[in-house]
Parts: structure tokens; C-alpha cells; sequence
DNA sequence: GTTGAGCGTT
């Protein structure tokens, strides 16, 4: 994608990525480019969007065509403000091309260049200060906003105990796009349809949700919150009616 | 209509 028309990347062969960080959720690729192309002929400028709601995440990536020029975009437009914003330019290191960056001079050059163009820089002293928290904006308005509208059909009462602080925490996804195809289970596939041999459980009314899991799944942060929920308002702690009786193919 | 740590697409 980029705004070039092509589709994916020009051509990575000798390009030099940038990252920029800390844009407006506004600024877009076509702002980039010429603020960009008048330090060096960028080949490219991407900017990683969500995939559902389309929005830019606030960072760019700016290929170049030579590291010099790179560079010195790295020196004069870290720290520029753009749209009201101070962006942050620096090298890619973890895109796909950062091979070219690990063995180039790339690395050394960079981190030359920003020991001492950096004082330009208002902002806070390193990048400790945000390593509080990484993600919570847009990915929890995703997140509840798509939570909401598949349990749409739960209750309210869950707010009961339902272990809030394991759902808390999902670990680390840029993109909850859609981590888990629930509707699978809801289709015409079966769990236990993976296997040949019917000899795993034949008990189709309620199985262990121990074994149910095929591996695949981890996405069960919502599963403990939605197992069976009386209405009164209690969980059914219990899915099976025999908790010792957990290995039905024993 | 918001938000603000970070690393990317056909």
C-alpha cells in the first residue's frame, strides 16, 4: 500500500526505511512524502493503518532511496513538528529489510547522527517514559467496541466476579483484527472433527473443555466469562454435571 | 468525536 499505486513494496532492494513516530493520527502518507522528498528521493512512504477501522497508528515509514539522505531526513525531520505534532525519525530496524541495516553502516551512522543532532529535541529524555503502557487508545475502543457487539447478546450481570484481571491483560496484539474465528465452532465444523476415528469422546451433549481445545485457539480470554450464566445472575461453575469425571475417554 | 507506545503493506 503505498500511495504510489503499487501494490506492496517498489523495491527493497537498496531502499532505506525510516520510521517515523509520534505523528498525528491525521497525518497521512501524502504529508509525509514531501516533507520527506525534499531531504532525498523517498522511494516510498507507508504508513501502517488498522485494518478495521482504517485509521493511521501515528507512525510512518519513509523509504529512501540512499542512507545519506536518510540520514538526513533523520537529522532535520526528527523533531520537526508536523500537523501540530513533534514526529520522530528514526531507522527501521524491525522491518522486513533490516538486514541491510544490521550489516550496512546504517546502524553505526544512525546512531551517530543522533548522538548529536538530538539536543534540537524537546522531547522527554529517552523512551523510558512510555514504556509504562504500550497500547490502550484505539485497540480498547476496538477491542470493546467489537467485544460489545458479539456479546451483544449477554447480560450485564457478568459484572458480578468473572476474574477481571485476567481479561485485563491479552498480551500483545497490534492487530486485534480478528484473533479468533469463533464462528467456526458456531458452523457446521465440529472440534472433534479433526480426527478420523470418532474414539476421542463420544458423548456429544457436554464434552471437557479441557480436551475441546485444539491448540489453536488462545484466545479464550473470553471464555471463562462465558461459560453458561444462570439467570439469576450465578455462573454455572460447573459445565460438566460430574467434575471427576472430567476424562470421559478414560 | 477521542487516543500516543511503537516497527510495515501486495
Amino acid at each position: 500500500m503505498s500511495h504510489f499505486g503499487k501494490s506492496g513494496p517498489p523495491d527493497i532492494r537498496d531502499t532505506y526505511s525510516l520510521l517515523v513516530l509520534n505523528i498525528t493520527f491525521r497525518t497521512t502518507a501524502d504529508d509525509l512524502f514531501p516533507l520527506f522528498d525534499k531531504y532525498g528521493k523517498v522511494v516510498d512512504v507507508f504508513i501502517p493503518r488498522n485494518r478495521r477501522t482504517g485509521e493511521s497508528r501515528g507512525f510512518a515509514f519513509v523509504r529512501y532511496k540512499y542512507a545519506d539522505e536518510a540520514q538526513k531526513a533523520v537529522d532535520k525531520l526528527d523533531g520537526r513538528v508536523v500537523d501540530g505534532r513533534e514526529i520522530m525519525v528514526q531507522f527501521a530496524k524491525y522491518g522486513p529489510n533490516a538486514e541491510r541495516i544490521h550489516k550496512g553502516k546504517t546502524s553505526e551512522t544512525s546512531s551517530k547522527m543522533r548522538g548529536r543532532s538530538r539536543s534540537h529535541s524537546p522531547r522527554p529524555r529517552d523512551r523510558d517514559y512510555r514504556k509504562r503502557s504500550r497500547s490502550r487508545s484505539r485497540d480498547r475502543h476496538d477491542r470493546e467496541k467489537y467485544r460489545g457487539r458479539e456479546r451483544d447478546h449477554r447480560p450485564r450481570s457478568m459484572s458480578h466476579s468473572a476474574s477481571p484481571d485476567r481479561h485485563k491483560y491479552r498480551g500483545r496484539e497490534r492487530y486485534d483484527e480478528e484473533p479468533c474465528s469463533w464462528s467456526r465452532s458456531y458452523g457446521s465444523a465440529s472440534p472433534a472433527r479433526h480426527s478420523p476415528s470418532s474414539k476421542r469422546s463420544p458423548s456429544p451433549h457436554r464434552t471437557p473443555n479441557r480436551s475441546e481445545s485444539p491448540g489453536g485457539r488462545n484466545c479464550n480470554e473470553s471464555s471463562p466469562a462465558l461459560k453458561s450464566v444462570s439467570p439469576r445472575g450465578q455462573p454455572a461453575l460447573s459445565p460438566s454435571p460430574s467434575p471427576h469425571r472430567s476424562r470421559v475417554d478414560d
